[in-house]
DNA sequence: CTCTTGACCCGAA
DNA sequence: CTTCGGGCCAAGA
């Protein structure tokens, strides 16, 4: 289990995580074993080589919400590949897990 | 070694 | 809806 780099198992799992859905940090590291990890998601992400291609956009905080500042580029970025993929945002930026997350089986 | 910094989370007001 | 407080833990200064 911890043969593999937590970074990767962090990377795979995202990577499962289908188009038009999202999954919260916190999420991750539950479904990884690691519970008390939420934050070190976010680290791996950020730490995901140029030349990986993963849908990293996917991933959001345990309210639905983008975890950048509203106005940031990278807030934007986001925002627009997950709106791209038919993930919807309440008026007040916040995305419905109910309907849009990510249910591992289901 | 201690302190600070986060793509976080959760319960209680 | 919001704020506050506490918890978490790796990495860098």
């Amino acid at each position: 289990m911890a043969q593999i780099p937590w970074n990767q198992r962090v990377w795979r799992l995202v990577n499962r995580i289908p188009e038009g859905r999202v999954a919260s940090y916190g999420q991750i590291a539950r479904l990884l074993g690691e519970p008390r990890k939420a934050r070190h998601v976010g680290y791996a992400l950020a730490a995901t080589p140029p030349g990986l291609i993963i849908p990293w956009q996917r991933v959001v905080n345990g309210q639905g919400r983008i975890s950048f500042p509203e106005h940031s580029e990278k807030y934007r970025r986001q925002r627009g590949k997950l709106e791209d993929e038919g993930v919807e945002f309440s008026e007040s930026g916040r995305i419905n897990l109910r309907l849009f997350g990510w249910q591992p089986e289901g």
